[in-house]
DNA sequence: AGGTTTTTAAATGTCAGACAAATAGAAAAT
DNA sequence: ATTTTCTATTTGTCTGACATTTAAAAACCT
């Protein structure tokens, strides 16, 4: 473990690549436990402070997880899909809110992935995730509901046709594009008509997926593109 | 910004929470300059060391930059999609590496997300991405290539490919689970045989694309997909 | 001997104060 | 007017100390 002299920024941020390197390299193994503070200091030849900072920014990371007291220390953290799920809601949020992208890119990456997974969805979504996608259009259908609280009721049916396709890896990599978008989603004003066609929409999607119908829940999704891309020019129409 | 009493972990834990919240509520808006770390430490209550680990650990995610001198200090950054791809691309790298993800699991979702860029690619493509794809194939197809530079190769393509789609969200969603692939594609050894073929799907690919034929190019991934999955299963067959 | 309590040592968490280094802007000199 | 010098501010780093937590060893009492 030893410091790349090319490293960029202070001590702290190189400290951090040599251990981060360590670490994805494998010559730090999962669950071990990292020298105490004092010895990477030594190690390193620099202070606690510094060792410390640099600590912190992998501890940011999910990299390292650390727990005090006697036979206490940094550890190797396992990056558990829940932890990667969410880094990368809010890095997606913050990239999206951060770099003025249009409703209309952020949208179509949102329902080009999803129509990647509706193929799959359809050949393996098990009876708990049809209920959770049937429940949440029952839920849209609800009135009185608000529109926040009809946006988060269409991410988690989004969700759960994704969770459908029963690859955790897609499930992590859709996390972000589906739940990054529920900013941009909160701005429409959804009238009583516009969501009665979603949820039929939505009902379309889950019958396809429930009959086992990847093309259909790919037609569905992409008429629930069209809807929805059609609804927020309008909206943005009326704004101007 | 106040910390939230409820927040988990230590103080700076806490206290980087408490900054967080207030960038992506808006409060700290873009570019913004933070307190210097002593107001803030006189704001929370708390020393500087602890400031700063809190400072570290935004800046390890990329939200705040700092600068030293005179009015200098910490500053909300904008979130560039190069640094939303290398975080992207450690984090999926890390999952995939510390969570035993099966070859398979990955290879579906990866081909699954690239389906899903062929036919924007196929639209959008430029003459530059087209250039690039073929420089690959080309390369692909000189003897001598060891197994590390041809998956290198393979990764630069598939890049290529999903660039070509327009679309910088589904660009940095993809580059993930693109790169990602790469530590398990680098376990296969690839024969002259093989190459062979993988270069002939890749060539077929990129003339869908330039042909602007979505469908084809659908195609021709399934196409990869499969035979990359039935080449890992022969080789992990010879290795037991 | 066996179980319970106490002590101890090691580690992280936090604090205080200091100095170094960089940097922008003000002041001074040319 | 331009260049140089100075100065104040801010981050980067170090030293040393104390607080807190925790597991394991030691002491104690049945």
């Amino acid at each position: 473990m030893q410091i790349d002299p090319d490293s960029p920024g202070d001590l702290s941020a190189r400290i951090a690549q040599a251990i981060r390197d360590a670490i994805v390299s494998g010559q730090l193994s999962l669950d071990e436990r990292l020298p105490s503070e004092a010895e990477l200091a030594q190690t390193f030849n620099v202070s606690r402070p510094t060792v410390r900072e640099a600590l912190k920014r992998l501890a940011a990371q999910s990299l390292i997880r650390t727990q005090r007291g006697a036979s206490g220390g940094a550890f190797v953290n396992r990056l558990s899909y829940e932890d990667a799920y969410s880094q990368q809601i809010t890095t997606s949020t913050l990239l999206l809110s951060m770099n003025a992208v249009s409703f209309d890119t952020a949208c179509e990456a949102r329902y080009a992935l999803e129509r990647a997974c509706a193929p799959l969805a359809a050949g393996r979504r098990s009876p708990d995730h049809l209920a959770t996608m049937r429940a949440e259009i029952f839920r849209q259908g609800q009135p009185g509901l608000t529109d926040e609280a009809f946006c988060a009721s269409d991410v988690a049916f989004h969700r759960a046709l994704v969770d459908a396709a029963g690859n955790p890896v897609l499930s992590y990599q859709l996390a972000g594009a589906v739940e990054a978008m529920q900013p941009l989603m909160n701005m429409i004003t959804f009238t009583a008509r516009s969501r009665e066609r979603m949820v039929a929409l939505h009902a379309a999607i889950a019958d396809a997926v429930e009959a086992q119908d990847g093309t259909a829940a790919v037609r569905g999704l992409g008429d629930l593109e069209e809807e929805t891309r059609a609804l927020a020019e309008r909206m943005f129409a009326a704004r101007d």
